[in-house]
DNA sequence: TGTCAACAGGATTTCGATATTGCATCACCA
DNA sequence: TGGTGATGCAATATCGAAATCCTGTTGACA
């Protein structure tokens, strides 16, 4: 499965990446060297260069003296976060949508209907061999690769290069979010699949405005709904809130 | 002068980055780990971190078994980069003067002021130790550190710190193109210090869509003019030209 | 003469140990 | 008894060498 990369620098550094994108760190948690050399192989410079790059993507926090930890959440970041979003991810679309080919088109269709079928909740008791096991409820390891190939498909079309690693960027910050609430479309009159829908129907549509306002929308209710549950669990010093969270803007 | 920062790394990887943001590394051009340590001190570890982290800005290019080097130009990506930084900056810049205070202000007359008396070409021969030197009339050192302070000092007041810091990441990238390109403002008939002040001008009166609209030509003038000289004179791989340079969308 | 394989040189990557730093504990003194 | 300073411990930061890999060259063979 990581047989393209050669050095084992980024062996490391993609196992620990997805690790913590996958909640198996709580945010706000030290990372110390002995385990993770432990965990991951490689000697303290393989990690330390891993652990780098983690920090420059925003993923991980570095005390110059004190080693390294994840990144603490907060509701203020989140707004923040969120806010870059609907910006940044809308502005990608549209240009997606501008630029978009038929390829760009057949791989939305196909992203969507394999997250349209892919159940939301796995079955308990799953846990790979990391620290923190997933509660009832949470989302599986499936769908959230459905979901991310999705939104990524999304903004395939768009030829900025820059942008749309920007864009992606921050669904990865996001992703941080979203594994360290509670479940999320629980009960809440929400309909999760109709949304990615309408957003994919107007994005083939080649209507532009619309799309960005459905994507927009899409996300703002994920956030909001992040903000409620807001009371990450394990961690000691997981969440920090300074502001008492209000959307701003828009 | 470098107290503060208590890590080695943490000196040498500034070193670098301001080495290469300078145009002392011409774009391209291998970064081999004898020379660096020889030039940066530290340990192979030290300079490889200061490298990592600066492949993670998209300033530095990493080939898995070959090295490093510095980040090639391109047409096709100053012309992804002027875009995203026109949006980009554009969007922080409406943020910044919805929410900017008196201080805000206050800095940013201060920035401007010096801006416009700092002498935009360098005295030649005044090279400091580094691999390439200054042609004449090329932008001294003084004007760059005081052009960048005053843009940072318009987009101060935006609250949304990953939408600023992803700012001032795009100006950073800006500004190797701009190391690497002839004297800019010669004679075209082009007043930057009249853009400077109009931008200024209209934040400082609140007037965000004015502001934007000032901040966007002043950019997209700069990338025109990059464009148009557009031959990387030293090194030996520097610029790799993959499209014909057209200015798309908006 | 052209092609392929083995070899040598140089550069990067990885390792394990050492030096350094920060923190906590404890003794000592006012 | 409260505060201050010294000491030991744990963890990180740094180092320099060994291992690994790529590249260019030489030589043999078809």
């Amino acid at each position: 499965m990581a047989t393209a990369a050669p050095t084992r620098t980024e062996q490391v550094y993609a196992r620990m990446r997805a690790d913590i994108l996958a909640g198996h760190w709580t945010p706000g948690a030290k990372l110390p060297f002995a385990e993770l050399v432990a965990r991951y192989g490689g000697s303290t410079s393989v990690i330390r260069e891993g652990l780098t790059r983690l920090v420059e993507q925003g993923l991980v926090q570095a005390e110059p003296q004190h080693g390294f930890r994840v990144m603490p959440l907060s509701i203020s970041d989140l707004v923040d976060l969120t806010t870059a979003r609907c910006e940044l991810e809308g502005l990608v679309l549209r240009l997606s949508i501008e630029a978009g080919d038929l390829e760009w088109e057949s791989a939305i269709v196909a992203a969507q209907h394999t997250l349209e079928r892919t159940p939301m909740t796995a079955r308990a008791g799953e846990a790979q061999d990391g620290r923190v096991d997933d509660d009832p409820g949470a989302l599986s390891d499936e769908w959230r690769a459905a979901h991310a190939r999705f939104h990524n498909a999304l903004i395939a079309g768009c030829p900025n290069v820059r942008l749309r690693t920007m864009a992606a960027s921050l669904r990865d910050a996001a992703e941080l979010y979203r594994s360290w609430s509670g479940p999320l479309g629980h009960g809440q009159h929400r309909d999760i699949p109709a949304e990615h829908e309408a957003i994919a129907e107007a994005a083939l549509s080649r209507d532009a405005h619309r799309a960005v306002a459905e994507l927009t929308r899409h996300l703002r209710r994920t956030a909001d709904l992040l903000m409620g549950l807001e009371t990450s669990g394990a961690g000691s010093n997981g969440a920090d809130a300074r502001e008492p969270a209000a959307t701003r803007e828009d």
